[in-house]
DNA sequence: GATTTATGTTTACATGCGTAGTTGGATAGG
DNA sequence: CCTATCCAACTACGCATGTAAACATAAATC
């Protein structure tokens, strides 16, 4: 039941899936576009490595393809980040935060949010 | 000036060379075989990658190859970091924290050293 | 009914990566 | 000197990825 690792290219392509979905292949394509500058085929390309990845499902209407998410954007992005957190910071946060703060990578806002997000944890 | 990206496996062959610099292919294939299973010959490929790449450069002391690294474990770190948070974060960390917040992926201590850090960073 | 259109499937091809064998040159030991 | 050894460079090869053309098939249109 581990999360299917997902390419950048592919990760681009099912992203309007969770903004919306169903969707057909060309309504991807278009969506796409905004960001990428690929070929109707290289989205289907893409789309079908999905489903063989099982991070995308479909289901054909007549001769409409209709494309779904099987795989919630939510937990792509924590698998993405454990990942990295355990390759580069012993699978902690705070060092994280602590490098990117000695970068000046974060800004008073987002210090700001990130308190009030911890004070609330331990309410 | 950008930082060369640099693969999971590059990076398990650096790793020693900042811990301690400069070392022979044979000591980093040494404290390399910890973790992995690879021979000699594998270790000096992925060498000569990071050669190829500015990440790690030698010099040669007669029959001696010592090699040390060129880039910072830290700034090879945050590179990565940065790249994750802005493809699945809008590039903001506190969403990041949130997520694990939410998945329980944050410890009391965890929570605790974020605070305080954050706390040092505005004093 | 024949042809164009829409849509997915198959094939392709270059590049990077993980992993390692083979080669060639320097060197140390006899 | 000659040979065995040590080392890096070159070559290799399968798999994933990025990108897309060619192919097949079903449907819509004329």
């Amino acid at each position: 039941m581990a999360i299917e690792r997902i390419s950048e290219s592919e990760y681009a392509v099912i992203e309007p899936l969770w903004d919306k979905a169903p969707l057909t292949a060309v309504e991807i394509a278009d969506r796409v576009a905004k960001d990428n500058d690929w070929t109707l085929q290289t989205v289907k390309t893409l789309l079908s490595r999905l489903v063989a990845k099982g991070a995308v499902a479909f289901e054909t209407q007549g001769r409409r393809y209709l494309y779904r998410p099987l795989i919630a954007r939510n937990d792509h992005a924590v698998a993405e980040s454990r990942r990295l957190l355990d390759r580069l910071f012993a699978g902690r946060v705070s060092p994280l935060v602590a490098q990117l703060a000695k970068r000046d990578a974060l800004s008073e806002d987002d210090i700001a949010e990130i308190e009030a997000l911890l004070k609330e944890l331990r309410a």
